[in-house]
DNA sequence: TTGAAAGCGCTAACAA
DNA sequence: TTGTTAGCGCTTTCAA
């Protein structure tokens, strides 16, 4: 690989020059010096290291996607579809941007902050981080940051500087609430509510539908809260012991259309007829998952799952680059889409 | 972030003293030095800047994995289920060897290689290249590759410097030919092909569908092949349109699980029922979508993606290390999982 | 056993 | 308009 020192060399004029029109500040360039080495650029493919131009500029031109995982998660989460379809909308915007993603992923907090600090990362993304976690990095780190699906306390949003932290998120409890009501709309009375977790985005959907129910008069009980187990090795097992429970609920709301698919399956296999007997709504709109791979088709809360992806890169890059921030928060809108999974129970 | 020359400063001794205890060069150096640096270190918690030990180093720590794309991709890379499994691996594999992860995703090779030399990536996993783009890649980078899923023709592999390839396969052709005799043996004579592309993996497995008919004295008919679009825009119309063409047929052998249960979705809205009308073969078996996602559960040739990758990441990591790899090549198996998907025609 | 100093490739302040 | 040079943080050779 060439460097900009030989270049110079063989064009026998300074690296000053040969780096300044690398660098279009050619204000005070000779158009002939300019075009001399440009044609020596493309000659001999220059290609900059980025090592040498990140130790002298103190960047580095990564963004860090930050993972923290639980140990005893059921797969690797990089499999997680959700997961993939959101960091596909920010390989995108990051490489777009002219930038470089670099993954986070760890169930060891403090191994991930070593990994963002020994590359001097210039922003971060953080995914669902809960509260201690964040103000963990916040200590070690000063850059900016993104935050998505965040649900931050006010004390550890505080914390961070103003205008270094914003947070990408969605209005989880309207759309649950939304799934909700359709249901009721539809005649549903035992509606259960299915997560894996109860906590963050789970805990703000699980208000959404509580809040709707009450709405309607609907009395809730806690056996209509199905709690699955998601690990690998448990999975299976809770999705059977689900399906025993679903024969005392006419209609269930999901907190991923992925687990909304899986326990259709489940409910199916265990002589249940969907909608007939049992109706879903999922959330996310998956659209491999929600339109076809699942059959029926599922009715699910739709949210832009790539486009949140990308607004957070781009939100993140324009900090980086110092434009300020318009807000410290942006929620994104939901949409119910039906589709083929739920029964209208009216007479 | 304290640097070694500050360290230095603060205990009075030389960078070269910190540096040696650092890299544990603790021959020449005395116990209560090393005690005394070391405990300094605990204490400031100290992080090495990578940037800089790269740039004195010449290298990079990072393994870069190579996805090049066709710009009419149905979706990003990232959402294809073997791909995120394969990526799992991957990551896992990297994270605990030490590395860094970093994705070089576009439809454009030149972009791909510009970016790998602007980074000095220490190695490099390759994703079903096809030979030229292979061949541009060595023409500009001399370090160790292993690619995955790759049939390079022989002149392009004999271009690579001996032992800085290595390739990690799957006896795809194989896998098809059980899967497709099984079918066979199932009494299925009129047996369809369906894959979305004609070259590389699905090609030797279309050879394993082939070989296999003809060893039972089936003959073969184009309209046999099921040449699916997967675009984001034709693939449900294709779906369709050959969910009409699946009555002339009684099974079909598909090249991913995605791709059967899709398919399946596809002909039973059709009015067909699966099995007792057609029969279905998936292969990579993608747990969630074999066993999960599709219904009735999904019989397939099983491999092991997520160990693919690994391995595929560890003989990297060993090459890049000095480790001689033991073989130019590795083939790893297949094998057919029976679920639900298939039924006995035999009287 | 420890330290001085050059150098990795690039940028940028400053001088010419 | 162009060039000199210091310096980014770290490694490593060589000398002390």
């Amino acid at each position: 690989m060439i460097t900009i020192k030989e270049i110079a060399r063989q064009l026998d004029m300074s690296t000053t020059t040969v780096s300044n029109v690398i660098h279009g500040k050619t204000k005070e360039v000779s158009p002939e010096t300019i075009e001399r080495v440009q044609r020596f650029l493309d000659q001999v493919e220059y290609v900059p290291n980025m090592t040498a131009r990140n130790l002298a500029q103190n960047k580095s031109k990564i963004i860090g996607a930050v993972l923290k995982t639980t140990e005893d998660r059921y797969s690797h989460i990089l499999m997680d579809p959700f997961v993939s379809e959101m960091l596909g909308g920010i390989e995108t915007a990051v490489r777009e941007a002219g930038y470089f993603l670099m993954l986070y992923i760890s169930d060891d907090i403090a191994e991930i902050i070593e990994r963002i600090t020994t590359w001097n990362a210039d922003g971060l993304l953080l995914f669902w981080m809960m509260d201690d976690d964040a103000a963990r990095v916040h200590k070690k780190y000063r850059k900016p940051v993104v935050s998505i699906d965040t649900y931050m306390s006010r004390e550890t949003a505080e914390q961070f500087d103003q205008d270094l932290l914003v947070n990408i998120g969605l209005e989880d409890e309207q759309g649950a609430y939304d799934a909700t009501s359709y249901l009721i709309g539809k005649g549903h009375r035992k509606i259960a509510f299915l997560s894996d977790k109860k906590d963050g985005v789970d805990q703000m959907r699980f208000r959404g539908y509580r809040r709707a129910l009450s709405d309607a008069g609907i009395e809730y009980s806690d056996r209509y809260y199905f709690l699955m187990r998601s690990t690998r090795d448990e999975i299976d097992e809770s999705l059977d012991r689900l399906a025993e429970k679903a024969r005392k609920v006419t209609a269930v709301v999901c907190t991923s259309d992925m687990f909304a698919a899986m326990f259709l399956n489940a409910c199916i296999r265990h002589g249940l007829r969907v909608p007939e007997d049992i109706s879903f709504v999922g959330f996310d709109d998956i659209t491999n998952i929600s339109s076809r791979l699942c059959r029926p088709r599922l009715t699910t809360v739709h949210q832009d799952i790539g486009g949140k992806g990308m607004l957070a890169a781009n939100t993140l890059i324009g900090m980086i680059q110092g434009r300020n921030p318009s807000g410290s928060e942006i929620i994104m809108n939901t949409r119910l889409v039906e589709r083929e999974s739920v029964a209208d129970r009216r007479q």
